[in-house]
RNA sequence: CGCGGGGUAGAGCAGUGGCAGCUCGUCGGGCUCAUAACCCGGAGGUCGCAGGUUCGAAUCCUGCCCCCGCAA
């Protein structure tokens, strides 16, 4: 039979990667988000102002109700309110914590996650990142159903998506989440329908990416590959970037690419050559084109030369 | 009151009590087959704002505004 009922949906998300999914799920005719939960707002930046996420934000903007709990574990009045929604699905983006087990059979046909890789490759926090790292021509999009251990669910479908070399994390995540984002909808109603089944992942397969801190940002210029540097830099970006110690002083590396350039320059090394920036690697050289020095605003890389290298 | 760096010519920087400087850009001229190269010359700054100390302040003191790095 045909069910007019609206799908009943709570949506659990955080960052930018999760906002284009909460659009999709609101603009669907057949979906009804219930609530939409996401971590609470956090002090940030220099002056600690405290900001709400950017799905709260627009969540706000489309006018559904936002719950932020501190905890979800050992919480029963939270627990009995999302329980108390009865939703069909619970959608998971980017939420930013493990959703405990005890809410995984709240929803009637489960919890559904996005995932930014092609499980059962790059389970954990940083699928995307890594991909980059690790020089990838291609990555993608898991919709699974999650179990009680991280990212270990069975896999309804998997949406192959190509690395370009131009790519870095900002520009990788907005199109894994616009691809992604776009079929949300039909894979919910297809797995309502028993169209998608989900299928378990192949666990001798699956490999693993852990968090990334701010330590990972430091290079070490002289012992690192300008290709190894170039992944850093394309998956570091915006955050936590990448840097190298200049006088004392970190300087953030913003934007640069492999050259081929004949140039005489220590490994580790800024050195300017006929107008260029160029930073001395084990193998070569990164031509800089614009940097960043601590306490300063960025610049280009003719800019950096001007000033700092005289 | 989280920690720290900074605001000087269009840009990037130096200058910590005594005539405001460097590199790039810009303008004019020269060299060149030619040039982002090279040579010569010029323009362009109330040194973030306000007050104070001093014979004299970009520089020392006080208050304010703005930018940025770290931490979260």
């Amino acid at each position: 039979m045909i069910n007019k009922l609206k799908m009943k949906t709570v949506f659990f998300g955080t960052p930018d990667f999760a906002v284009p999914f909460l659009k999709t799920l609101h603009g669907d005719k057949d979906i009804e988000i219930l609530a939409v939960v996401c971590q609470p707002d956090k002090k940030i930046g220099r002056k600690q102002i405290l900001t709400q996420s950017p799905v709260k934000t627009e969540a706000a903007k489309l006018n559904l109700t936002v719950l932020q709990p501190q905890k979800l574990k050992n919480n029963p009045d939270f627990f009995n309110l999302i329980k108390a929604l009865k939703a069909d699905f619970f959608v998971v983006v980017a939420y930013g914590k493990i959703i405990p087990t005890e809410y995984l059979d709240i929803p009637k046909y489960g919890a559904v996650n996005v995932h930014g890789s092609l499980l059962p490759r790059y389970r954990g926090a940083s699928p995307i990142q890594t991909a980059l790292l690790n020089g990838d021509k291609e990555t993608g999009i898991s919709f699974m159903k999650i179990s009680k251990e991280l990212d270990t669910g069975d896999v309804y479908l998997l949406k192959r998506e190509a690395i370009n070399k131009e790519d870095n994390f900002t520009t990788l995540s907005a199109k894994l989440a616009k691809t992604g984002a776009v079929m949300l909808p039909s894979v919910l109603k297809d797995i309502q329908n028993h169209v998608l089944e989900p299928i378990p992942q192949n666990d001798s397969k699956a490999t693993y990416c852990k968090k990334i801190s701010k330590k990972d940002s430091l290079l070490d210029a002289q012992n690192e590959s300008s290709e190894n540097i170039l992944n850093k830099l394309r998956a570091y970006t915006p955050w936590p970037g990448i840097y190298i110690n200049f006088n004392n002083k970190k300087i953030k590396i913003i934007n640069a690419e492999i050259t081929n350039d004949k140039v005489d320059v220590n490994p580790g090394n800024l050195k300017a050559v006929n107008k260029n920036l160029y930073l001395g690697t084990k193998n070569g050289a990164l031509i800089i084109y614009t940097i960043q020095p601590e306490g300063k605003k960025v610049l280009a890389a003719q800019d950096f030369i001007n000033g700092f290298l005289r």
